[in-house]
DNA sequence: TCTCTCTATGTCATGTTATTACATCTGACA
DNA sequence: TGTCAGATGTAATAACATGACATAGAGAGA
């Protein structure tokens, strides 16, 4: 198991942002609400995001260019290596976020096949969620 | 089958230079070979890309910002709408293109099973390729 | 305690990616 | 010829991200 470590002042004002959002948060829309807390620029929050999303404990969503709070307890280390999907709706900013065994076997598969070693997968929809199509 | 639609003067240029890069290329970096036709601005390369991509000539990377031209066959009208897997090497830059049914499917699934609606899905793997494991 | 060193932090400047707003050109066609 | 839609040109600006350098604070060891 690995170990969860103790955060910095700024990881622990940033973890607290996101995961206080409803939502994906762009670097700069977390540094809007961090301004009262005396954080001024980017470079402090994208400083205090890189050991957070190598923990694990925040996500960056590419297709968006913005980060999310991991879904998942990270008080006893953190959740496991198949690639994690992100389902982000378009109308509410929710996202959901899963882990699909299939897929990640298929991938390696083809990985394997083809010779390629894989480091970071990316796998986000795009779409409209179930609250949101009822609506 | 789609109609191969004419392309303009910018989209014949933009996708020109995708097409001769070995790799994928930034809007800025198919400006900059772009300049001795004339081109100035950004604008008019995002402009180019709108359609291109639209039309599935061109795919956008999300994880690099940047652009690659299709590696299939366009003449005859565009590939599949399996949800399409880009393998990018981070040594050579290199960019493989595949698509695959059984992982669309279990996207599919999972889509179905909580009632998202997908629209696009991404889906890059970063890593090495096979030639620059070997070398 | 003193100083060395490592990490975190603060700040300014800059680089990179993308869009808004507005003007002009071109060709189809009534 | 006059009108219109699509394509193009240009300037300005917004949004996202990093480089370079200075400072502060905590802990190790003399
Ligand atoms: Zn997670
Ligand atoms: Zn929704
Ligand atoms: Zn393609
Ligand atoms: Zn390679």
């Amino acid at each position: 198991m690995t170990e969860a470590k103790a955060l910095t002042k700024n990881q622990t004002l940033v973890l607290g942002a996101l995961s206080g959002a409803n939502g994906p948060l762009s670097a700069y829309d977390i540094l809007d609400r961090l301004r009262p807390e005396g954080l001024r620029s980017p470079l402090q929050i994208y400083r205090a995001l890189a050991p957070l999303v190598e923990q694990g404990r925040v996500h960056r969503l590419e297709s968006l260019n913005s980060f999310v709070a991991c879904a998942h307890d990270h008080t006893h280390g953190h959740h496991s290596h198949s690639p994690v999907v992100f389902a982000i709706c378009e109308t509410c900013g929710q996202v959901t976020e899963f882990s699909d065994e299939k897929v990640a076997q298929q991938l390696r598969g083809w990985a394997k096949d083809v010779g390629f070693k894989t480091g970071k997968t990316t796998l986000e929809l795009r779409g409209t969620c179930r609250t949101c199509l009822a609506a």
